[in-house]
RNA sequence: GGGAGUUUAGCUCAGCUGGUUUAGAGCAUCUGCCUUACAAGCAGAGGGUCGGCGGUUCGAUCCCGUCAACUCCCACCA
């Protein structure tokens, strides 16, 4: 079969995966094996596979691949999650481009709309894992809206609403306004903007205003704190009537730093927000702010509304900010909030939940709230009320899903209390029962863990899991799986008397997408709706989670808590945290840069295996990494070499098969092996032709005919021991997560020492053809190396695999071979060959001899038996006619010194030995300041006396070898 | 403001808890090759006071301190 050029691995990948799918491969149970389980992070079902999902996804199919090679039962879960926001929002603006709007529709309607749109574009995501080439166990598909997985979920808001740790609660919270939903703290993000600083004028009231002292109140800590207790603006009449003394006003004033200010009449502000000065409810100063002691107890009137509103101390304030003076508005800061709960001001909400101006602003009602603050700084410039407005860059909250700039609002909302559940789960990784790789993280997740907030668990959706409360009509709230229940428990006089009443209302709200997800590592095996089943008890806990480090809070600690909670069982044992993947100039890559690549015309244009090399080559473990598209052409130049090899090997194949069938052995024995160095003409085709010529063979491999078996066939034997070197390095780079290092290490197997070295050196001389032990040799490393590659490029593994012989099995589900033994003897011998042939390549392409011009070379050596069994092979790879060994030194001849030996290349051409005597010198120079440094070390009492016995013998060993080396470039440069 | 990380060749990174010659890869660069698997390749080469300064040590890229730059997380001064 003739093949291609190149690897083409468009026809390639999509046949493998069908077979692989076939065969039942991925498809796991459990049996009497160890099993080996990861669960994926659920994608979002809005989700397009992006360049993070690839590396995320690609590391977990690594693992799971190696995980099935090494005879584990490996069992990796797919699923998607429902993502309220995300999905809510897909499928509005989808209705909105009908015209038709979410509140026209009513919410059943709507949901019927979100599952047929879920339907339709929920599984794209999954097809593109496909194409990646990721072996998840498709029968096990899940989502986070199963029936079973929706009534756990439900269960468990149950469960913990009867421990009492979800409770409902007044709070300040990030609102959505373009979503209409709240947001949890994570799910806001903060950026710097450009803005302006406002510094408005309030006017002080006059005279006969109140004062307000008994306004400032003990603070209640335990109120403060608990939020179930924040009840909607508790508005308390304790202003007393106290008579305001006129001659207060004057004083101090001229003491303000800024002349300008009209202070006697007006106290100055600065802000950002002017627009919520409509829902000012007090001016906040330091209480020991100088400028300002004249003014408290005193009330300033709103401008433009001319609301009097107090004015309060507290060391809150930051005196050196802006002008001193804070404007409190306790409905639109979470800051001022609390300040409004302390000293108990009145609560004035003047913002719609889309964002507009409503009737309690009094002015610009309806606006949004970016046009009421044009609107108002032009009104307040017209009435006097701007002294002036600076630059200024301030932080402001966007929603991580609309984009749209956050409010903080006062709202009542279900809440998680985190106490309880964060302990067991803070432990678990304290004490290394989970371990986090890199380790680093177990530090971020203390600190959060030890300062966790309550968790606000509600949003005002429709597309995800309803709250199951129900409320009477008298605001009675009762919870329970659904409203049976709610009926049967709730029976009683209770009951009675509302049943008579108007039936219960379930509430609107739908849970936090992550109070679904939290369930995943145990709920995909039904851990909850059937419990202790078989699956469960076999799969969970599983073994590793691959994820990003910014999901740490979101989703592995809640995973933590909850499978504590729940199973009390860790979810998983081991913690792999990936990098963020960036662009090369360092971005994050996201949509609205518009800096991510499309995956899929990338695995079309490379091949998934160019793909999955270009992203894991370059990411260690919790670092970033910057990607650049330049890494696939890595990949798909890998995939060539491959491709070549596999060429060169079948093509050895065919002219040895041809013989070999006719002979039928394969290093049987030792003559077996002699006889079978066979050469086929070139130019005849049919195998009749072929001719065994054992005479003219003289393959480079079998050399020293007088030796012992084991020290003849070099090639083959330093590349067994190299295999299996590296396999036993590899071993130890899986165990701690190092796959990156792994590829990289097998990627230099593979392209340097197989191909670069072995191939070159088993490969027969010109016309002749390979002898059968090594060709079986050589095939047998193939299946090897592809084998530890597999697991990283699964595609073109497997299509070679298939190419180098006839095969009953697939590389797919091949077990890996035990780590034999490595002779570190012949893996010296092996570097000396190499280290030797690249010095002589060297000085000839130095001399300007062309590396095909024949050379003579001599062997100076104390040691001759040490190249014994790899002279043919040196003779060969740098064109030499032949090798003498010598004792003298040969005159004009090109001098090469590898520790303490010398080779001398004679050769036709003449030599310049100026440059030649340059390149001595400047050995020459190197090794005596070499030497000096050792001898500097040596001749130090105290290095030899503290220093480990090994230490010292290895300066010993190099002060050695440095003063041979300097003695053999002298005698060198004597015969030039 | 609190915490973490990073800083090694032009670029991207190794260097696994102090001595493997005076620090390694891969890209990129340079030189020579269309050599019979591979020019998306082969054979070679050059390139680094390991961010700065101190300290511990016989010895520091590695440990400690400090400064600097960059990145991320948390907190949010209107």
């Amino acid at each position: 079969m003739e093949l291609s050029k190149n690897f083409e691995p468009q026809n390639v990948d999509a046949k493998w995966y069908t077979h692989w799918i076939t065969k039942g491969y991925f498809h796991s149970t459990p049996d009497e094996r160890e099993p080996y389980t990861i669960v994926i992070p659920p994608p979002n079902v809005t989700g397009i596979l992006h360049m993070g999902h690839c590396l995320n996804n690609t590391i977990q199919d690594i693992l799971i691949r190696h995980a099935r090679m090494q005879g584990k039962n490996a069992c990796w879960v797919p699923g998607t999650d429902h993502a309220s926001i995300a999905t809510e929002a897909k499928v509005v603006a989808m209705l909105r481009e009908k015209g038709i709007t979410k509140s026209s529709l009513g919410r059943d309607e709507f949901l019927r709309y979100a599952w047929e749109w879920k339907e339709k574009y929920g599984g794209i995501i999954l097809e593109q894992l496909k194409k990646l080439g990721c072996s998840l166990d498709w029968h096990r598909l899940t989502f986070t809206m199963d029936e079973d997985y929706y009534k756990s979920v439900i269960r468990v808001f149950v469960d913990l609403y009867n421990k009492g740790w979800i409770y409902r609660g007044k709070r300040m919270i990030n609102w959505d306004v373009k979503a209409k939903t709240a947001l949890s703290d994570e799910e806001v993000i903060y950026k710097e903007v450009q803005s302006k600083l406002y510094y408005i004028r309030y006017r002080i009231a006059d005279s006969s205003q109140l004062t307000v002292d008994s306004l400032q109140l003990a603070v209640d800590s335990e109120e403060m704190r608990n939020p179930a207790f924040v009840g909607a603006g508790e508005k308390r009449e304790t202003r007393s009537s106290k008579v305001f003394d006129s001659s207060q006003l004057a004083i101090g004033s001229e003491e303000t730093r800024n002349e300008k200010r009209e202070t006697r009449n007006f106290l100055v502000v600065a802000t950002a927000r002017p627009e919520t000065i409509l829902g000012d409810t007090a001016i906040c100063v330091h209480p020991d702010d100088e400028r300002y002691k004249h003014l408290h107890r005193k009330f300033v009137l709103v401008p433009l509304i001319n609301r009097r509103i107090p004015i309060i101390t507290d060391e809150y304030v930051a005196m050196e900010f802006g002008t001193g003076a804070l404007k409190v508005t306790p409905a639109h800061d979470v800051n001022d909030y609390q300040l409004g709960k302390k000293y108990k001001l009145d609560i004035i909400d003047v913002l719609n939940d889309d964002g507009t101006m409503n009737e309690a602003a009094q002015l610009y009602i309806g606006e949004d709230r970016f046009e009421a603050r044009k609107k108002i700084v032009n009104d307040l410039e017209a009435a006097g009320h701007i002294e002036k407005v600076e630059d200024y860059t301030n932080q402001i909250g966007f929603s991580e899903r609309t984009d749209a700039v956050v409010e903080p609002k006062l709202s009542l909302q279900w809440w998680v209390s985190m106490k309880h559940l964060s302990t067991p789960a803070l432990q678990a990784v304290m004490n290394d029962e989970i371990n986090f790789h890199p380790t680093r993280f177990k530090n971020l997740y203390r600190h959060w863990m030890e300062n966790i907030q309550d968790w606000c668990i509600s949003r005002q959706l429709w597309w995800g899991h309803r709250i199951p409360a129900w409320y009477d009509e008298g605001g009675n709230v009762y919870v329970a799986e659904n409203e049976e229940v709610v009926n049967k428990q709730y029976e009683g006089v209770t009951r009675k008397l509302l049943s008579e009443l108007l039936p219960l209302k379930q509430d609107e709200d739908c849970l936090d997408t992550w109070f679904s997800s939290w369930l995943w590592p145990f709920e995909v095996f039904k851990g909850l709706s059937q419990p202790r089943n078989v699956e469960e008890q076999y799969y969970y806990p599983t073994n590793t989670l691959v994820t990003a480090p910014e999901i740490i809070f979101f989703w592995v600690a809640r995973m933590i808590m909850a499978g504590y909670e729940y199973m009390n069982e860790k979810p998983f044992t081991d913690v792999y945290f990936t990098g963020i993947v960036r662009d090369k100039q360092g971005r994050k890559m996201s949509k609205q840069l518009g800096n991510s690549p499309d995956l899929l015309s990338l695995i079309d244009k490379y091949g998934a295996d160019a793909v999955r090399f270009g992203i894991m080559i370059a990411s260690p473990a919790g670092n970033d990494l910057l990607w650049d598209e330049s890494s696939n052409e890595q990949g798909r130049n890998f995939n060539n070499k491959l491709w070549n090899a596999t060429k060169l090997v079948k093509m050895w194949g065919e002219k040895q098969s041809a013989v070999a069938s006719s002979q039928s052995v394969v290093g049987s024995s030792q003559l077996a092996v002699d006889s079978l160095q066979l050469r086929v003409g070139s130019k005849e085709v049919g195998s009749s032709q072929m001719t065994i010529d054992s005479e003219r063979t003289r393959n480079p491999a079998f050399v020293g005919a007088g030796k012992k078996r084991e020290t003849r066939n070099f090639p083959v034997l330093w590349f067994d021991s190299r295999l299996n070197e590296v396999k036993a390095e590899l071993e130890i780079l899986f165990k701690q997560f190092r796959l990156s290092e792994a590829l990289k290490t097998i990627y230099s197997l593979i392209w340097d020492d197989f191909c670069s070295w072995y191939l070159e050196w088993v490969k027969p001389n010109y016309e002749e053809s390979i002898d059968a032990e090594t060709y079986q040799k050589t095939i047998h490393f193939f299946d090897e190396l592809l084998q530890l590659l597999h697991p990283f490029m699964p595609f073109i593994t497997e299509e070679i695999y298939h190419l180098l012989a006839a095969r009953s099995d697939d590389l797919c589900v091949k077990q890996l071979s035990a780590i034999s033994y490595q002779s570190s003897e012949i893996l010296m011998q092996g570097k000396l060959l190499k280290e030797v042939i690249t010095a002589i390549r060297d000085a000839k392409n130095k001399n300007q001899i062309k590396s095909k011009e024949i050379i003579k070379l001599h062997i100076q050596t104390n040691n001759p038996e040490a190249y014994s069994s790899i002279e043919n092979i040196l003779s060969k790879q740098i064109n030499a006619e032949s090798i003498y060994f010598t004792n003298a030194s040969i005159a004009n001849a090109i001098v090469v010194a590898i520790e303490t030996d010398k080779f001398f290349i004679q050769t036709e051409k003449k030599l310049d030995t100026a440059s030649l005597k340059d390149e001595l010198l400047k050995d020459l120079d190197y090794q005596t300041k070499f030497l000096e440094s050792v001898n500097k070390k040596l001749t130090n009492e105290r290095f030899v006396k503290n220093a480990k016995p090994d230490t010292v013998e290895l300066e010993k060993k190099k002060q050695a070898d440095a003063e041979a080396r300097i003695k053999t470039i002298e005698e060198s440069l004597a015969t030039l």
